[in-house]
DNA sequence: TTGTTGACTCTGA
DNA sequence: CTCAGAGCCAACA
């Protein structure tokens, strides 16, 4: 059963995307390195993520510790809405405290204090 | 093949 | 801290 449709780079950010635990998110530059690639290139295979997916991408944020202004609209309101119910919490700006939040992918990433 | 676009990040002011 | 510009890689026509 191979995918044929996303090229393997989309299933590395898919498969990393899953490991992320509920109450937690991480940043695409972060999940660019740990994959070899660029945080644009990360934000694009979630742009090509079908809904229903079982890919919370709803974690995956920018640097800013906000959601990014997708092309759809209310997909960044939905992303909120989605984050609140895992239990994170929103700055006055919409923004997240990546310091409490941000998951340094314990189990690929080692040490990180 | 080239050119454009995109759910980003970095550096400078 | 915020605002603005440039760089980056990958997919699509």
């Amino acid at each position: 059963m191979s995918q044929k449709s996303p090229s393997p780079l989309y299933q590395s950010v898919y498969t990393l995307v899953r490991q992320i635990p509920p109450g937690y998110v991480t940043t695409y530059g972060r999940i660019g390195q740990l994959i070899g690639c660029t945080a644009r290139t990360v934000g694009f295979a979630m742009a090509a993520l079908p809904s229903g997916s079982d890919v919370p991408w709803q974690r995956v944020i920018n640097s800013l510790g906000k959601v990014s202004p997708r092309t759809d609209g209310e997909g960044n309101l939905l992303q909120r809405i989605l984050l609140e119910a895992e239990g994170l919490r929103f700055d006055r700006n919409q923004r997240i405290d990546l310091a409490a939040y941000e998951w340094g992918f314990s189990d690929l990433e080692e040490g990180s204090f």
